[in-house]
DNA sequence: GTAAATGCAAAGAATTTGCTAGCCC
DNA sequence: GGGCTAGCAAATTCTTTGCATTTAC
């Protein structure tokens, strides 16, 4: 959660998070990847996979891990919720307010060390919703 | 999220669904698995997964993917919310009130229906922040 | 009787890791 | 110069799937 010691500069790794950094999207490891290669056509997805790791451990980026199978990355590492749809997996970020309180409520509540929260809501996208309609009368 | 169609009874999935529920814990598919060949030794992983899947399509059970790579199960189904330490693993169930209230909040700032909410706490253990003073010079 | 479920094993997918060479500070 | 990193590929780990057989309703 808090850096650990000293993170080096490579090219590689500055590269990876302005890509991040440069989409709104919540991309993959694979998807990160591809972009990076872009511009530096030689890395490795091993790199990519060590550097993402790396970079959320010194708290830079932050790793969301949903129901899917991978996980998703995303450039914004202070506190913020999602909404993710079931339908097409689309993931948005929420306005709302990070609730901090609740951190010291859960403290109190169970003697732990509470470092951060996350928040989720799952549902159908408006734009899935509307192709939903066709389909009620199953 | 809500029931699709009819669910066979079968001996397997009975007893997947009792060792759920026989637990406080949040198992693994592969602990599940360990537990149900106690009773029906000749089952296989395949049909665990099979049927962890089908519980949870038709609400019976609840699947949760956290940081780790692997999914855990909740014979609970209701909405509750959890803290997981992030340096043994552990997962408790929260006794906070489910804020059912800002879905409505959600569905109103984006336009999507939302059927459902996750929220979980992230720190160290009561257990482990005990362990953890021992390695704080470090 | 028939559709759905099981067992088994093999396939898949995402991520991690070992090792050597190279680059950052 | 020393150690953290990259590259590459093999290995791991969790999960899914195909197919023949069995079972629940």
């Amino acid at each position: 959660m808090k850096p650990k010691g000293f993170i080096r500069k490579t090219k590689q790794r500055q590269v990876i998070l302005k890509v991040l950094r440069g989409t709104k999207t919540h991309p993959t490891a694979d998807w990160v990847y591809q972009e990076v290669r872009k511009e530096i056509p030689h890395i490795s997805l091993g790199t990519v996979y060590r550097n993402l790791k790396t970079l959320s451990e010194h708290g830079e980026i932050q790793e969301l891990s949903f129901g899917s199978t991978h996980s998703h990355f995303d450039a914004n590492s202070e506190n913020h919720y999602h909404f993710i749809c079931q339908k097409c997996g689309a993931i948005q970020d929420l306005d709302l307010r990070p609730m901090v309180s609740l951190e010291k409520e859960v403290e109190e509540e169970t003697g732990n060390e509470v470092y951060t929260h996350r928040l989720e809501f799952y549902g159908i996208c408006s734009a899935c919703a509307g192709e939903d309609s066709k389909t009620t009368n199953s």
